[in-house]
DNA sequence: TATTGTTATACTCTATAACTATA
DNA sequence: TATAGTTATAGAGTATAACAATA
């Protein structure tokens, strides 16, 4: 069959008023159901729960949903928290460094920095020795910030082993030290 | 220390030109570094390394990078793999339901089932029995393109227990498996 | 009144590319 | 010529919000 056969493609507009927006604020939305998704009936997976790419998916989902979400307290990103962690692993470092150490793009990493600096909690100044770099510190903010973000990542952690059992969740560690080496 | 204190957020504008924008298209850039990126020294990761949240990171990027650039001589993206996947386990479904078993936004999903349509892959058309339905199939297309799809997203997995072994493969998977049920 | 789907908006990420300043 | 950093831009993904059609 070729692509744009058999009715596939009509779709007629079905609701084209657009550029209303009036910005009604009654009537505040619920359009997430509240019930009656437990009554849907589950889809097959099929294949796809096999594959280890969709696993990884739906541990990241998990994982980072709650991580982001105890983070979000101190308004701060996992992104962030981990710049702010390498940063105080490494005194000094340049962004690049940190950049590729966390496969980031620099363009955005210099972005998360500029926030981070605005918030006072990294201090970014040229470099004596090659005037090309900025190297990055921890103000004392920073770093008081630092010892309060940790334990919140640690009860995600604690959380999680107490939902799948400790053996589990150390096998899964163990696992996943295999990615830890270049890439 | 305040926020804002001793030379923080000084950082003169350097190179504060812009506009300029000309799109030469010579001098074709290659901006990112050839050799010399060995000779850097390694950053140390601090705690970040033994974090989970860390870990599966590193994983997604390794596994995603690896499979997407497979499926893009396809010309498709992760995400519409699941898609097309899904749509055959279900033959018949309606987006929301894609859409919340892959926990992706219906309206981003539209968008996704938009250009599959497009493609002649997916066929889209109102139901019968509940007129505020679509209902997804896949087209012969979509069928025979998944078929070849699949062994590639194969392909990436073979790689990858080679790479690590398979006994660590398969624990791997097995460590995974955790995050299958409901979330 | 609730649900399915579309559209619009905004914000973040990612990926490129071009540019400045420096080496 | 190469490197560190910034800026601009475009594409995805995410998250809301509003709306039409339908139930």
């Amino acid at each position: 069959m070729e692509p744009g056969k058999a009715g596939v493609g009509k779709r007629i507009a079905k609701g084209s008023r657009r550029a209303a927006r009036v910005a009604k604020p009654s009537r505040s939305a619920k359009r997430t159901t509240p019930a009656a998704k437990a009554a849907r009936p589950k889809l097959s997976s099929g294949d796809l729960s096999h594959s280890l790419g969709y696993r990884i998916r739906r541990a990241q989902l998990w994982v980072f949903k709650d991580v982001s979400r105890r983070l979000a307290a101190f308004d701060i990103s996992p992104a962030q928290f981990s710049v702010l962690s390498l940063i105080e692993a490494n005194p000094g470092v340049n962004q690049l460094a940190i950049a590729q150490s966390l496969s980031i793009e620099r363009a955005g990493l210099g972005r998360l920095v500029d926030h981070l600096e605005r918030r006072g909690l990294v201090q970014r100044s040229a470099s004596a020795i090659n005037r090309r770099y900025y190297v990055l510190y921890l103000t004392e903010a920073g770093t008081a910030l630092l010892a309060r973000l940790r334990p919140a990542i640690a009860e995600s952690e604690k959380t999680l082993a107490a939902k799948i059992g400790p053996r589990a969740f150390s096998e899964l560690q163990r696992a996943l030290s295999v990615f830890l080496q270049d890439p």
